[in-house]
DNA sequence: CTGAAAGTTGAACCATGTTTCAACTTAGTG
DNA sequence: CACTAAGTTGAAACATGGTTCAACTTTCAG
C-alpha cells in the first residue's frame, strides 16, 4: 500500500516531513503499520503505542512525523481516496461504450475491495473520525462518474437526462455491492457480480 | 424517538427491566439522551457523564438500566434498525405496483432520514461499534427486499431474473441517496429524487 | 403504616492511552 | 574527523472517562 506508492503527492504540509532516507523509511513504516491496524481494529480501538510496536519504533518516534493520531488518520484517509478513483477511474475511461466501462470498472472496484478491505474500511470510519475528508471522498466521487455520463451522453451512450441523482445512486450501489461481495464475504465471483449489476443499471427492473 | 415507542419491544433481556413507573421513565430518559448525544457526537465523543446529565439524572442511576455504554448503544441500534423497516416497509407493500411503491418507499425514506439524522448515524456507527447488528441490519434489510421483488416477479412487474445482487444495489442507492439528500443536504426536493431514482431503476441509464 | 424492594446518588476507583521531553544515537557535510 | 542536524528512545506526565459501591430515598404491597 502506502509504501508502494511513496509519500509526498498526497501529504499535507502539517506533518514533519523526513529529511533523510533514514526518516522516510520509518515514515514509512509508521503508515503500513497504521493501515494494517486502523484496518484491523478500527480507529479508536487503535493505539499509537501499538502502532509503533508494529512499525518496530519507539513510541517517541511517531511524534517525529504526526502530530496526533488524527493527523495520521486524516492523511491515510486522503491517500486511500485518491488511491481508490486512480484505479477504477481509468478503467472506465478507457473503455470507448460508458456501459460496458460501467461494468469493467465495478468489476476492477470489487476486486480492489478484496484485497485492500483495509483501505475500505478506514475511509468509512472517517465518517466519525473526520467527517470533511469523508464528504469530500464521496463528492470527488460522486463529480468523477457525474462528469463522465454527461460525456457518454453526448455521445449517445447513454440517457441525456443523467444528473447528480443518478451519480448518486450508481456509487451507491458499487459500495454496497463492495461491501457485500467484497468485505463481507467473498461467496460470488467477481465478474458476475459486475456483469448482473452493469445489465441491471443499463436496462432496470422492468420486465 | 423512543420515548414515543415504549421500551420492552426491541429491548434484550441484556437490560436490568425496570419494575416500576418511575423506573420506566428513568430509563426513557435515558434513551432519549443517549440517542441524541450519540447522534450529535458519535459513540466514541459520547460519554455516559454527559447522556445521564442531559438526562437529568445521576451517573450511577446509568448502571440500573444498562451494563455499559456498548450495551446501551447496541439496543439503541436494533430499536432504530427495527424503526427503518417499519416505516418504509408498509409503504412499500401498499402499493400494487412495485416499481410505483419504489418511488414511494424510497420516498418516504428521505423524509425519515431528514428528520431522524441521529438514528441514521448510528446505524452506520454500527459498523465500527458493533459488527454483528449492523451486518445484521442490513442483511434484514436487504432479505425483506428480495422477498418484496420476487412476488413481483411472479406478479410479472419486475424483470424474473431478481436475485441477491440486485437487491443489494438497490439497498445501497437509496442508502446513498438517503446520505445525501438526506443528512448531507436538504438542497433538492424529496419526491423529486425519489422520483427521478426510481426511473432510472425502471429503465436503466440506457438511452 | 411499615418494611422490603426498587431506585438514586456521586465520589472514588481504575484502566487506558495520548503526548511530552531530555538524554542518547546515527547520518552526512565541510 | 568532528560537528551539527536529524532521528530515536521510553519513562513519566497528563487526560479522559467507564464502572463500582455503600449510603440514602422513594415506592408500593400487605
Amino acid at each position: 500500500m502506502s509504501a508502494e506508492r511513496g509519500i509526498s503527492a498526497t501529504m499535507t504540509p502539517a506533518e514533519k516531513t523526513p529529511r533523510t532516507e533514514r526518516g522516510r523509511k520509518t515514515l514509512r513504516l509508521l503508515l503500513d503499520a497504521a493501515a494494517a491496524e486502523f484496518g484491523e481494529k478500527g480507529f479508536h480501538e487503535s493505539s499509537v503505542v501499538s502502532i509503533t510496536q508494529r512499525a518496530g519504533v519507539a513510541l517517541g518516534s511517531f511524534y517525529t512525523y504526526f502530530d496526533s493520531k488524527d493527523s495520521l488518520f486524516r492523511a491515510l484517509v486522503r491517500d486511500m481516496s485518491a488511491q481508490v478513483r486512480q484505479t477504477v477511474g481509468p478503467v472506465i475511461a478507457a473503455e470507448p461504450d460508458r456501459l460496458e466501462g460501467e461494468r469493467k470498472g465495478l468489476n476492477k472496484f470489487l476486486n480492489f475491495v478484496r484485497e485492500h478491505k483495509e483501505l475500505y474500511r478506514i475511509i468509512d470510519e472517517a465518517e466519525f473520525v473526520d467527517p470533511p475528508s469523508y464528504r469530500a471522498h464521496y463528492e470527488n466521487t460522486v463529480n468523477g462518474y457525474l462528469a463522465s455520463l454527461k460525456e457518454a451522453a453526448a455521445k449517445g451512450q447513454v440517457r441525456d437526462d443523467v444528473e447528480e441523482v443518478h451519480a448518486w445512486a450508481i456509487v451507491g450501489m458499487n459500495v454496497f455491492l463492495g461491501l457485500r461481495f467484497g468485505v463481507l464475504d467473498e461467496d460470488r465471483d467477481a465478474a458476475e457480480v459486475a456483469t448482473i449489476a452493469a445489465d441491471l443499471l443499463t436496462n432496470g427492473l422492468k420486465r
